[in-house]
DNA sequence: TAGATAATTAACTATATAGTTAATTAGTTA
DNA sequence: TAACTAATTAACTATATAGTTAATTATCTA
C-alpha cells in the first residue's frame, strides 16, 4: 500500500501508467515520450514495479511493460473502502473487474 | 491532482484520514495519536489541507478537522477512470455519492 | 492580568527523491 | 568478432521531505 502509493505520488510516473493504459511500451519508447534522460526513467519504471503496478518482459534487446490494471484498482478501492462506507459498492465493482467478468458499459 | 497523490503517498497522512474518517477531531486529538511531535503533525495536516482532503474551523483555541469525502473520492475516480474504460462505472458511482443521492446499502 | 493551554511558525538537521553523466551489461547484426 | 543499440547500474548533486526543539500567537481561566 506504502509502495503504491509512494508510486503513484510522481506526475512523471502517473503519464508512464496513463501511457501503458492503451498499450504496452519498451523503455525506449517510454523514455522517447519524457524530456528526461534514460536512466531517470528506468527508476521510474523501477518504483512501479516494485509497487506491482507495470509488469515487463524481456524480448531480445527489448523490454515491455504493461499496466497491471487490477492492482491499480484493487490498490485505490482497498484504500477508499477504509474512508466510508459508501466505499463498499466501489470494492464490489472493483472484484467484479477484477474478475474479469465484467462487461464494458 | 499532484497535491493529493503526494499528500497520500505517506502512511501517517494516511491514517490521519482514517482517523477522521470516522468522526472530525482537534489537532491535540489526532497529535495524541501519533508518536511524533505536535509540529510535525501540524504540517502533516496543512499538506493535507493544501490537497483539499481536510477541513478545519476553529472553535476558541481548538482547530477542528474533517475529512472531506467528496474531494477524496473524485479525486481517486477522476484518476482510475484516465486508465481503463472499466473505470466509469466507478465514476458514476462517485458522481452519485458526490451528489449526496446514494443510500448507504 | 498572569499563567496555562492549543496550535502554529521558525530554524535547523538528516534522509529520501529525482535528476545528471559515465560506465556496464546484454543482445543484434554487418 | 567488432561495432551498434537498448537498457540498467554506478556515482554523484541538488532539492524536497519529515522530523526535531524553541519561539510565537491566540485563547481561556483563576
Amino acid at each position: 500500500m506504502e509502495s503504491v502509493f509512494q508510486a503513484l505520488s510522481s506526475t512523471v510516473r502517473r503519464k508512464i501508467l496513463a501511457y501503458l493504459s492503451k498499450t504496452s511500451l519498451t523503455a525506449g519508447e517510454i523514455a522517447d515520450r519524457f524530456e528526461i534522460s534514460k536512466p531517470a526513467l528506468s527508476k521510474h519504471l523501477n518504483v512501479l514495479m516494485n509497487a506491482g503496478l507495470i509488469e515487463s518482459d524481456k524480448q531480445g534487446q527489448y523490454v515491455h511493460y504493461r499496466l497491471v490494471k487490477n492492482n491499480l484498482f484493487a490498490s485505490m478501492n482497498d484504500f477508499l473502502v477504509n474512508f466510508c462506507p459508501e466505499g463498499r459498492p466501489l470494492k464490489m465493482e472493483s472484484a467484479e473487474i477484477e474478475a474479469g467478468k465484467k462487461s464494458n458499459n
